[in-house]
DNA sequence: TTTGTATATAACCTTTAGGTTACCTACAAA
DNA sequence: TTTGTAGGTAACCTAAAGGTTATATACAAA
């Protein structure tokens, strides 16, 4: 991965990651800390601050700061990208899919 | 990237990076070849080869064969997942946005 | 004012990504 | 049956991913 990608890349490397998808989900949930969101992994704690800098890279969390917790909250926004590149592929899983101005047309 | 990930990681990884993401759009078209595959990059063969090995691996293109030819095809499946996952975030990008079954309680 | 806790950074290691050039194979056409 | 074209594979390189342990910093509480 050569770094210094462009969004829609780095959005899509940092989801490239089963743990670094779980922090997401967590993060729906509401904002936590790096202990609680490291919780529910068996790597090392300088393994989780990498995972949750390629997160913050992708713009997908940000840094909050109160006394020594550094709670992280989620930042949805690039995943609205991705999800609309995987939705021009719609109709090729889902057959019976048409688009919104085909739509339209049978039903007026 | 260690490989041998989850079929979800795969399909994300395989979604980071811009050549490939080409490469799929294109081939939302129709079959194409390797070479026209090639022909908007100005990498070597071999690269894009691999490009394409990634895309096969994540399961989103096949090989087909045609004489010395070796069509891909899209195999748009693995996207559905992705962008399930996604869409599991909507509500945080789009303010208005109800899940289905919230939908349904308004309006009956 | 020491001590404990939360987190970040540094230095290191191994594996892989992603590119290159060189070479090999398969097939069609001349 | 040579020659050209499509494509894949091998060997190589550099940079980064993703992990580790050790160390530093920031703050709270005792």
């Amino acid at each position: 991965m050569r770094t210094a990608q462009d969004p829609l890349s780095r959005t899509f490397f940092a989801l490239a990651d089963p743990t670094r998808r779980a922090v997401l989900t967590r993060l729906a949930h509401g904002a936590a800390t790096v202990k609680e969101l490291s919780a529910p992994f068996r790597m090392s704690g300088p393994a989780v601050s990498k995972h949750l800098r390629v997160l913050e890279r992708a713009g997908l969390i940000q840094r909050g700061r109160a006394a020594q917790w550094r709670p992280r909250t989620l930042e949805a926004t690039p995943l609205r990208e991705a999800a609309a590149f995987a939705d021009e592929f719609r109709r090729f899983w889902e057959p019976n899919y048409a688009p919104l101005d085909g739509l339209l047309e049978v039903e007026r």
